[in-house]
DNA sequence: TCTGGGGTCCTAGGACCC
DNA sequence: TCTGGGGTCCTAGGACCC
């Protein structure tokens, strides 16, 4: 029999809001919300634990948490900074295993091994790591240690906050068995619904029924959902970070727009944004796609192909603007939301045409734009290293484009 | 009571081709 | 007056995650 894997799953508690607390000290203790303006139209990123015994959770309308709890600090969310936070977190793990998957800013799991020793090297590396990470950054993070990584989650969402929960090999089932299905990774409000109604409440329940019959609400992924709820999942933890699919922004607006130069405005700005993204991860795609919230929250979504792939925020707004007043003439109401997102996605490659320049000149061009607009923002909020961060290597075309402009 | 913004993946129907 | 069958691409919508 192989040796037993030793996968840890690791996840900063409240994040956003014990960073917050972290630099200002004396909001430790108090109820804290990190999301949207108060009395505005955004909701709870990041609720410290103080919030949430008032029944705050994060994805809740921020004018309900006002409700709820009248007397909590508001801040707005400050991405930069816990991008840095997290990377220092990272730095952590990495010291910890060199096989890490990061699976978003403060989660990440991390396969131990090759052969450790159940339970003590397992258990030992997770307090080493819970300590160094209130040590060296001042914050708590839960740990959950299983062999393998549906069970290394599920116990560190049992364990939070400040928690350590290990499940011993042969144990997973067991200890899956009581648990709420939507307590299951991939088993979200819809799926428990679905699954309620059939008369499933728990994984144990779900695990007992012949897989056959979860096709009506799992499609193809039945076998692997009944497998996990047995607590068998033999996927990898995988370091590499892939390349984006699909990069976009959408906005949701103060008050809704009606005016169509209102709405072309907005889709500019977000088309350029998105095209700025593109060219600093050295990508141009070629399908543009818009979403359309409106007054009623009905949301309404249209893809175009185009083309040629493209790096223009122009070209993007173009097509963007051109489908969402395709969705405007047909429904006339007042938008709530906006979304640009280009899909399609393939390192950048220009053109080089024997004698046409112009490819070339118009890709500089925006670069130097790009520049302007960073320097712009130098102060600002989301400053991504170029060609690293989203996880593409610094390509050909990349190299090629900053060569042309040393020259 | 009012419902963000960044994504990924899956399904289903229609077009189109062989 | 009868209309296959499979593969692939495209689009729209929805579930899900943090």
């Amino acid at each position: 029999m192989d040796a037993q894997r030793a996968v840890l799953h690791a996840d900063l508690d409240a994040f956003f809001a014990a960073a917050e607390v972290r630099r200002r000290p004396e909001l430790a203790g108090k109820p804290l919300i990190v999301g949207g303006r108060p009395g505005g139209r955004g909701v709870v990123s990041s609720a410290s634990y103080e919030a949430r015994r008032y029944g705050i959770r994060s994805g809740m309308p921020i004018r309900q948490a006002e409700r709820l709890c009248p007397q909590a600090v508001f801040l707005p969310v400050d991405f930069a900074y816990y991008r840095e936070l997290a990377a220092q977190f990272r730095a952590i793990l990495s010291d910890l295993s060199s096989l890490v998957e990061h699976l978003s800013i403060d989660e990440a799991c991390l396969e131990l091994g090759p052969a450790p020793r159940w339970p003590e090297e397992p258990a030992a590396a997770g307090r080493r790591l819970r300590q160094r990470v209130r040590a060296e950054l001042g914050l708590s993070v839960t740990v959950g240690i299983a062999t393998n990584r549906t069970v290394a989650k599920v116990a560190a969402d049992l364990a939070k906050p400040d928690g350590l929960r290990l499940i011993p090999p042969g144990q997973e089932a067991t200890f899956l068995a009581p648990l709420p299905v939507d307590y299951l990774p991939g088993i979200g409000p819809n799926a428990a619904r679905r699954l309620r109604e059939l008369g499933v409440r728990t994984l144990g329940q779900l695990a007992q029924i012949p897989p056959y019959w979860l096709r009506v609400v799992f499609g193809r992924r039945a076998e692997e959902v009944h497998q996990r709820a047995q607590g068998i999942d033999p996927r990898p933890v995988t370091p590499e970070e892939r390349a984006p699919k699909s990069i976009g922004h959408e906005r949701t607006f103060h008050r809704d727009l009606s005016e169509r130069s209102e709405i072309r405005q907005a889709l500019r700005e977000l088309s350029e944004k998105t095209a700025r993204e593109m060219r600093l991860e050295g990508l141009q795609g070629q399908v543009v796609s818009v979403k359309v919230r409106f007054d009623d929250f009905t949301t309404l979504g249209r893809q175009r192909r185009l083309a040629r792939p493209t790096i223009d925020g122009r070209e993007i707004a173009e097509a963007a603007v051109g489908l969402a007043f395709e969705l405007l003439d047909e429904w006339r109401r007042p938008v709530r939301l906006l979304g640009v997102r280009v899909s399609g996605l393939a390192p950048l490659a220009v053109q080089l045409a024997l004698f046409d320049p112009r490819p070339l000149r118009a890709l500089l061009l925006l670069r130097a734009l790009d520049r302007l607009a960073a320097r712009r923002d130098a102060a600002g909020a989301s400053s991504r290293r170029p060609g690293t961060a989203l996880g593409y290597p610094v390509g050909p075309a990349r190299l090629l484009v900053s060569a042309l402009e040393r020259r």
